[in-house]
DNA sequence: GACGAAGTATCACTATTTGACACAATGCAT
DNA sequence: ATGCATTGTGTCAAATAGTGATACTTCGTC
């Protein structure tokens, strides 16, 4: 935290901008629409300063307004970005194709994931089959060592940055069968490390098999991974081994990260 | 541009933060990545006020940066924004199952239109077959007089909003056969009102054949709508008549706006 | 129709941004 | 390697632009 405040306090913040970002910031999930005085509480900002920021964001279009309850919105704008953000990681543009022709291969939900600090960042989705809401949208974040891919992941780092993951990365308990033991977190990476894939179940969604294969590079070292998510209803480990495996690896070692 | 400038120098408008969201959108298809001097120009920003809001927003983690070429890149943070929106936007959570199912029932390309201005916005896409990058890839933008969705959804307008659209808004020649003749447009419109569907050909991409339908609440004025992107090589207007266009009513119809 | 809560407007103060400048690093061509 | 142009970084006095306390208005509720 200490050079954290330090940059905070550097005459190059703009402490304004930050104020700003962090209205945007507020919005999530669980609060899709906020208020001035709900913004005021998230913010924990001045109820002027928030006044005077959400009116700009309005202004410039980063907010929609509903004139009759008077609360802000995310705007289509924020779409936008996620457009730009496509056009510049160029993994993209790369695995898209490739996750297209999976996805029509096993007719199972497909993603791309990204590690994103602590977090991995589902960056592509491309649901088959229905369910949950949560799991078909790009954006969402999750623990790491909380999932398939994360957990491919780290199995091609270092011993001492894989060590560093599951010692202090976060762990949430999704569901009550969401492994939070960080051994048998640890041992599950060095299952994957030798297989070259990550099988879970159960571990965010109830019911839920995701099945993660490695993006990795020229120096081995992966930041991106091929999942696929099934439901445990219609899919147990053996058939998943069986009929999606094969795909999924092909499809990440075609990949070229 | 009169009350525009007005509402910007309104007591309540924060230049700092309006400054900070314009290097954002200094982003985009054809600047995946920008310099500081880039940024600058791009802008027309001062240097110092860009070098203190990249600055920030780096710090915030909104901008990524390559310590070799010290170029400034979109972050996930731009991913996580259009989570929020999802969530934000109620027609996507009733939209989204359908679209799947339909995606899954014809094996086409999917979207999820959205009146945005002038322009329409891809929601939701849901790739089936390849096609270029842009047509992959939530958050584009085009003019909405372009494009089959835009047509239909103006087509439920009342006279006068119509009128006023096909008459100003943004018309863009993507293809050599983009039509810019504004009549054509407004007959193609009123085209679209008898069949309650709208399909065009070769408007934004060459031998791409776009099916959509408006999605209609109470009011009967649509802001959203279901197409589907077929290639020219594989389909006639006919064919997608007989073969697509059941489907893609249902689903239309079977979202509430 | 009166009350409390939420949103809007105002304004003197001063912290922040400004923008011109000088300096350092980078990369490019000779 | 050497020098030159371009790009990025650091500094500071001046003044603009944001702050935050306060007062007013509107909204929703009992």
């Amino acid at each position: 935290m200490g050079d954290e405040t330090a940059q905070k306090h550097s005459s190059l913040y703009a402490g304004t901008l930050a104020k700003g970002l962090k209205l945007l910031r507020a919005f999530d999930e669980s609060h899709a629409s906020l208020s001035l005085s709900e913004l005021v509480q998230r913010t924990g900002l001045q109820k002027s300063a928030v006044q005077r920021l959400a009116h700009t964001l309005h202004v410039d279009g980063m907010l929609e307004r509903d004139s009759a309850t008077r609360r802000f919105r995310p705007s289509h704008a924020w779409l936008e970005l996620a457009y730009a953000y496509y056009w510049s990681d160029p993994l993209i543009a790369r695995a898209l194709p490739k996750l297209v022709e999976l996805s029509q291969q096993i007719g199972e939900t497909v993603n791309l994931a990204q590690m994103s600090g602590d977090h991995i960042i589902y960056a592509l989705r491309l649901p088959s089959q229905r369910t949950h809401f949560a799991a078909s949208i790009v954006g969402r974040r999750v623990p790491a060592l909380c999932t398939a891919s994360g957990r491919v992941m780290l199995s091609t780092w270092t011993e001492e940055d894989r060590w560093q993951a599951v010692e202090t990365w976060e762990v949430a308990p999704y569901t009550h069968k969401t492994v939070t033991d960080r051994d048998a977190i640890n041992a599950d990476i060095v299952q994957c490390r030798r297989n070259g894939y990550a099988l879970t179940c159960d571990q965010v969604i109830l019911n839920e098999i995701s099945l993660a294969a490695p993006i990795t590079g020229p120096g081995g070292r992966s930041e991106a991974a091929v999942q696929v998510s099934v439901s445990g209803l219609s899919y147990d480990f053996d058939e998943v081994r069986a009929r999606l495996l094969p795909a999924v690896l092909d499809t990440a070692n075609g990949i070229l990260a």
